[in-house]
RNA sequence: GGAGGCGUCGCCUAGUCCGGUCUAUGGCGCCCGCCUGCUAAGCGGGUUUGGGGCUACAACCCCAUCGAGGGUUCAAAUCCCUCCGCCUCCGCCA
């Protein structure tokens, strides 16, 4: 959620980034009103709970004195004792009533607060999915017609190879399910621990988070809004599969107060991602680029506000880092304001050059979430400037089945083998190359 | 899955049976001050978090907060219900 004070003292803020990512505007004006009533309310409320309170605690010592008293002195104590009486449960009557009315306002805030979008940063590109800033473009894609060859694409070379197996995952899962077998699942390995090996040299603390979470911990995170569809519920048990290890890494210091001290915290997470891709029927039906479940290496950093943006160049620095040391070609963009999803104020994505497809598609995502998340989840820091909300970022170091895709097909060989990139080998027994079966 | 115990303001803890004197006790830690060659000790004060009022985003005042949410009552840490978490035992199990 976004901070209340910059609602209403600039309002215009709030409506043009509402604009900018295709959100309804007029929500502000709601928020505005309801935010007024409930302080209304707050205050009407604590005023009458105060008169209510002290009226009541009276009871007590006018039962001490009836019981001492006697003759008229008794009559007169009883008679107090009665008025007291009559005048408190009238009070206590009223309480109840404008208490429900306090809480009925609290929640019609709440819920406007809670379905408002993170304050765009205005640097993000504005427009739709496709008004993205290339920031950069980095290697140069192969020329596969020089070499004399058409590149194949990562389906024909994954089961060529015995690495991918589509047909009884769409058998055992359905579709849109998987399984890796022998380079394959030694590639998945290799990703992992490398990407791991990588974020830990940095400093980053390995962590493996519950892949389950609590509605509270979706969201927080923000995922319950538009996103919703995409996620998987256990309704049985009220629990929610994570769609990122950002979900649990962000709800991990929920309700805590961090000593600023402690800050920056990073953390790396490997975990099992699951999404339910509704509305992307016909988008990416072949192989292994857009599935149901896949494995993810995600970083995750707590920091303090003013850092938040060398923060996020952080992160991409790290992407880049994995994305060199596969050797293949990628550009970075800068993600247009529609496209940045409920909580992030601005967001780096890293393409990876595609051959069988001839572009580059989305391998990870760096975003700056700033207090949006730490708001909704109650994560605060200390410092000499007193307890105040923190900035959360988080960024993909390998989601290991676009990566696959991308290795396979851009270190093809014209006879089906994919030479595997130095950095991998050590992962892989030393093997430079993969052979098919 | 069954039975029992427990959850108090950073940590420990009193209070819960028998509702009001709880503005939640005490200790540790921490912060400020005094004292003091320095340090320690000692002494005094402060120390949950959120919201609201008033404002200079101060001071001050009010409300909520004793795991969470309901209920009973003039009044709930205290009584009742539901849920969550932790611990112990039994059963089952990778």
């Amino acid at each position: 959620m976004i901070d209340l004070r910059i609602l209403r003292s600039d309002p215009e803020r709030v409506r043009a980034s509402q604009l900018a990512r295709g959100e309804d505007p007029a929500l502000v004006d709601a928020l505005l009103a309801a935010d007024a009533r409930r302080r209304e309310q707050e205050t009407l409320f604590s005023e009458l709970r105060n008169r209510q309170k002290q009226v009541s605690s009276r009871v007590g010592p006018l039962r001490g004195a009836l019981k001492k008293a006697d003759g008229a002195d008794r009559e007169q104590a009883q008679r107090e004792l009665d008025q007291v009486m009559t005048q408190a449960q009238e009070l206590a009557s009223e309480v109840k009533s404008v208490e429900a009315a306090r809480q009925d306002a609290e929640a019609d805030a709440d819920r406007l607060l809670a379905g408002l979008s993170n304050l765009v940063d205005p640097r993000a590109p504005v427009g739709g999915e496709q008004e993205f800033r290339i920031i950069e473009t980095v290697g140069t894609p192969r020329d596969f017609a020089a070499e004399g060859f058409a590149p194949r694409d990562h389906v024909e070379l994954g089961t060529a190879l015995g690495a991918i197996d589509m047909e009884r995952g769409a058998k055992v899962s359905g579709s849109r399910f998987y399984f890796l077998t022998g380079v394959g699942a030694l590639l998945e390995l290799a990703l992992i621990n490398h990407a791991v090996a990588l974020a830990t040299a940095h400093g980053l603390l390995p962590v493996i988070p519950p892949s389950l979470v609590r509605p509270a911990a979706m969201e927080g995170t923000g995922f319950l809004g538009q996103a919703a569809e995409n996620v998987y519920r256990v309704e049985l048990d009220d629990l929610y599969l994570v769609g990122t290890a950002e979900v649990p890494l962000a709800a991990y210091h929920s309700d805590e107060i961090l000593d600023a001290a402690t800050l920056p915290r990073r953390y790396v997470g490997w975990s099992p991602c699951y999404r339910r891709e509704a509305g992307s029927y016909g988008k990416d039906t072949s192989g292994i680029f857009r599935v149901h479940w896949f494995d993810k290496v995600e970083m995750f950093s707590y920091v303090a506000p003013e850092d938040a943006e060398a923060e996020h160049e952080q992160l991409l620095r790290y992407e880049r880092e994995m994305q060199d040391s596969l050797e293949i070609p990628y550009r970075i963009i800068d993600v247009a304001s529609g496209d940045l999803g409920a909580s992030a104020a601005r967001k780096f994505d890293i393409e990876a050059w595609v051959p069988s497809q001839g572009r580059y598609r989305e391998v990870t995502s760096a975003s700056n979430c700033t207090e949006f998340q730490s708001r909704r989840l109650g994560i605060r820091m200390r410092d000499a400037q007193g307890i105040r909300p923190l900035a959360t970022l988080n960024g993909t170091l390998v989601a290991v089945t676009r990566t696959i895709v991308a290795l396979l097909e851009n270190h093809q060989q014209a006879d089906g083998s994919v030479a595997v990139p130095v950095a991998l080998r050590p992962y892989l027994g030393g093997r430079a190359r993969l052979e098919p079966l």
